[in-house]
DNA sequence: TTGGAAAGTCAACAAGGCTGACGTATTGTC
DNA sequence: GACAATACGTCAGCCTTGTTGACTTTCCAA
């Protein structure tokens, strides 16, 4: 199946948009995905919290002092969803709500100690199998994985992937 | 771990193992799957049908004739949980369900021809964004992509993924 | 001062996970 | 032939996390 190494650009193509191909890499991101989101799960369900606990508190950890409507944006939920996360965060002392000071109707976020402990611990677990996965593959690998995935987001929330992304 | 900046090999880890480049995997992994899900998401929801028949109409088109208990291994839920999404597709007559010929407790599931237009509606949807993000990545990077997911899989799904590698 | 944005709340609902228990064929084993 | 195990289906109930709709409070800005 047209793996010789013949010519130039258009067997290029060919070997790797047959709809084979995709069918692999859409069962790549399917399988990965629930690689990538069980060992958090693991502990997040001990602790009474799920996926949706992590996302917040992750993002909160990423741009601390956030405010809700961002926060809203990122993680493309309503505002009654996220709340409810919020909420169970704050009564638990894991998430501090701030009153803007220059505008009085935003609540700005940030972690407490206890938040932070728990974000290092779920994003310490994450960490080590992407590591894993990282050092495994290679750097070169590592390259083609952001591209293909930055490539694969919506505009809009590629907008939030790249914002931060002095630190690449 | 052994940080210290010293020989060649430990290096190349420094180049894209820091928190930092950690961090953006973890977060393209989250953007990129919110994308990957999205086209097929809108599709599904003016059906009435949800992710979960996507991925069963998915894998069942993928093993034509598979059983019951292969798809509860592959999708890694309860039979429960599958059994209720695979209910509503049969009563639409989307999947068939035959009773095994060796085994008769077994099931043995197919799409049939309207499970089959819908299959390939998701999978158009899909397939076109991947591609899109494949050709503008370019195949180096979608080696790169495969790897890294395939190495960031637990190894029970690593399992069947590669199950059917043959094509790739 | 008044309109509207930001934030929060209450209620109701649905999808889609889960556990536990139970029923029913069917198959393999002693 | 009896019995245990397997494959599947189902009922009931629970949880998380998403949704819409309606409403209030606070506050900024025109």
């Amino acid at each position: 199946m047209a793996d010789g190494p013949g010519n130039a650009q258009t067997s290029e193509s060919l070997l790797f948009l047959t709809d084979e191909q995709l069918r692999k890499g859409i069962e790549a991101m399917f399988f990965a995905y629930r690689g990538f989101t069980a060992d958090p799960d693991r502990i997040l369900g001990e602790l009474g919290y799920g996926r949706a606990h992590h996302r917040a508190v992750h993002f909160i950890h990423r741009s601390p002092g956030t405010t809700v409507n961002n926060l809203l944006s990122i993680l493309g939920v309503t505002k009654q969803s996220l709340n409810r996360v919020l909420r169970t965060l704050i009564e638990d002392g894991l998430v501090e709500s701030r009153v803007g000071r220059q505008d009085k109707r935003e609540r700005h976020l940030h972690l407490t100690e206890a938040g932070t402990r728990l974000e290092r611990q779920l994003s310490d677990a994450q960490r080590d199998r992407m590591r894993s996965a990282f050092r495994h593959a290679g750097p070169e690998a590592v390259i083609g994985f952001r591209t293909v995935l930055e490539a694969m987001m919506d505009p809009e929330m590629r907008h939030h992937y790249t914002a931060l992304k002095e630190g690449s």
